[in-house]
RNA sequence: CGGGGCGUAGCUCAGUUUGGCAGAGCGCUCGGUUUGGGUCCGAGAGGUCGUCGGUUCAAAUCCGGCCGCCCCGACCA
């Protein structure tokens, strides 16, 4: 490729809204330019890229015997009726054809996957497969941002298997779990598994592939001691702190102005450990409408954190949102000072009373402060179950640095990471909506157990260039670099251009991607443009390296510069 | 969806407070100059000031609606 001949140009400046390393890079570079808000384009060096990655995917995808597929992204809106995913996925683009026609914008390729896998299994004699493709992804997320981070269209490698059963699955999946660690590898971003919240995609079990990053949108946990590491949505802890040998006498005590833990913990002069928090919120079970939801009552330790996805999953699924004083009240239960005891407790969810569902932390410890639900006053000595009741007794508090790994006894950190994959077990969440079986060996139907694994293309080259950029430019790693030789000209000498050109031509011969920067420009302008375009060699013909006898060799990654005679710069190159 | 900010030349931005000729740097074109780290000099091209409406003798500037974009939060495979 000839710079002089290449479609826009590299730019000085990024525009002033990107923020991130990688959209300022990727933009400067020439490599994207946006077309709308989480939608962009890319321009031919960024598409090599995605090339690069591409190929990267296919080959450990083959390895572990995928079959490449290419599916459509305009769905008719049957299939996505049929899972019952056309109207609860909020972020599903739909679009009208003509007449009553409508279509989901492909989203993700279950639907898809599950109708083929219907029509093609047959009997437990096509079973496993896995199969996959790489292609366009929509969805109408709230917000984009990030430049490439979080897009409204990005391209997605999907892997999917078809397995006879869980025991099939759990079989296969850890060969699924080594292709993800060896792309990851590949692209120069290793990454962590680590256990996952489901979400909304349903299914067992879960792993997301995260790079850990300062910015990223993620928090999950990781232990210093240990191979332990989570989502922080589905982080496991100890809590640690035993019950009081002597179990104190629950006494109403006046506690003016101390509507917060921070406050009363420091009135009565206890650690917030020894007091109970109350979190109030509005459960609305999946599917229904937020008027036939219930109040929840949450009570953690007062040194905790209620984590609301797993309060959620807690209650079995459904949404919450923060409870109004008014729903408070209503309940029996004084804001500020609240606790369960004195409120009818709910046996069940579908039971009158005050649903209280408390975290374990409830039981590690004792003689805690907690609201007397009386403006004002706190009761001390509380103790579960001596003095309440509860519903439900769940984990439902937030994980976080310091606290007890579950796995070892160490000491678990929280850390902040970017997602760049997640693999799902499904399971028969979608055949059994499809009644996509097989035949087993007994002639009986059998629900088809599936596994979709996905990794975010864009966003995977957004990580890469964070992970490998300085203050000049972007450095690519050789494996997705979109050229592997930056070869220029620079100064007047007379045979300068000439050795260029026929370099050119013969570092092509020899099998290298060549971006040729041919401008008639000042070196300055140049050699900057290299350094933020990032390819891994830089070869630069210039007067005063051909009398010297050669030309000269850098690498992005190193300071050094190499004098290379020029019949010995292919192995040159070619050796380090 | 809540909070905040922005929209003026291809890009970065000034001009808006206090209404009165549409601006700068970079980039682009032409001529010259320079040639190992974003050379220098000169001459040009380029904008219905996001959009629609209102106020006014006069609107980039004041008022209102709409659209778009960014950031924080909520949400999120």
């Amino acid at each position: 490729m000839r710079l002089s001949k290449s479609f826009g140009k590299t730019l000085r400046e990024a525009p002033a809204d990107a923020e991130l390393a990688s959209h300022k890079l990727l933009i400067r570079g020439n490599f994207v330019r946006p077309t709308g808000a989480g939608i962009y384009t890319f321009m031919p060096f960024g598409y090599r890229v995605i090339r690069k990655i591409w190929a990267i995917l296919a080959d450990e995808m083959d390895a572990i015997g995928g079959q490449e597929m290419w599916m459509p992204n305009l769905h008719p809106s049957a299939l996505w009726e049929a899972t019952g995913r056309w109207n609860t996925m909020d972020v599903l683009m739909k679009v009208k054809g003509g007449g009553s026609r409508e279509y989901a914008l492909s989203a993700t390729h279950e639907e898809i996957v599950v109708d083929l896998a219907l029509r093609e299994t047959e009997s437990y004699r096509d079973l496993p497969r896995m199969i996959y493709h790489i292609s366009k992804k929509f969805r109408d997320e709230p917000r984009a941002r990030g430049g490439l981070m979080r897009l409204r269209e990005f391209i997605m490698k999907d892997a999917y298997t078809l397995d006879t059963s869980e025991e099939a699955l759990d079989e296969y999946y850890p060969q699924m779990i080594q292709a993800y660690y060896n792309i990851f590898e590949r692209c120069g971003t290793p990454a962590l598994a680590i256990n996952a919240d489901v979400g909304a995609m349903g299914g067992k079990s879960s792993h997301e592939f995260v790079v850990p990053h300062d910015q990223g949108e993620d928090t999950f946990i990781a232990c210093a001691d240990c191979d332990y590491a989570a989502n922080v949505e589905a982080a496991v802890f100890v809590r640690e702190g035993d019950k009081p040998e002597k179990l104190d006498d629950l006494v109403k005590t006046a506690t003016p102005n101390c509507k917060t833990i921070a406050d009363v913990a420091d009135f009565i002069g206890v650690p917030t450990s020894q007091t109970g928090k109350a979190v109030f919120y509005w459960w609305t079970a999946a599917g229904e409408q937020e008027d036939a939801g219930r109040f929840i009552f949450g009570l953690v330790r007062g040194d905790l954190e209620v984590n609301e996805v797993k309060l959620i999953n807690a209650l079995g699924g459904g949404t919450v949102r923060a409870a109004t004083d008014e729903e408070i009240i209503a309940a029996g239960a004084t804001p500020g000072y609240a606790s369960p005891i004195g409120l009818t407790i709910a046996d069940s969810l579908d039971a009158p009373g005050v649903y209280v569902i408390a975290d374990t932390s409830l039981k590690a410890g004792g003689n805690f402060v907690v609201g007397a639900n009386d403006e004002g006053y706190h009761f001390t000595g509380a103790n579960y179950p001596r003095d309440f009741a509860v519903s439900q007794m769940a984990d439902i508090a937030q994980a976080d640095t310091g606290y007890k790994c579950a796995q070892c006894g160490g000491r678990i950190e929280a850390r902040r990471a970017i997602e760049a994959g997640h693999c799902f077990k499904l399971g028969t969440r979608y055949s059994k909506a499809t009644n996509a079986t097989y035949l087993d060996k007994n002639g009986k139907p059998q629900f088809i157990y599936m596994g979709s694994y996905g990794i975010g293309i864009d966003r995977l080259m957004a990580i890469i260039v964070e992970k490998h950029h300085d203050d000049y430019g972007i450095i690519w790693p050789e494996s997705v670099a979109p050229f592997q030789v930056h070869l220029m000209h620079i100064g007047k000498g007379s045979d300068v251009r000439k050795t260029a050109d026929s370099l050119y031509d013969s570092l092509r011969k020899e099998g290298f991607e060549v971006l040729y920067d041919d401008r008639e420009a000042s070196p300055g302008v140049k050699f900057n443009d290299a350094d933020l375009i990032g390819i891994p060699w830089r070869v630069t013909v210039g007067g005063r390296s051909l009398a010297q006898g050669g030309v000269e060799v850098k690498q992005r990654s190193e300071k050094e510069r190499h004098l290379v005679p020029i019949e010995e710069l292919a192995a040159f190159l070619r050796q380090s």
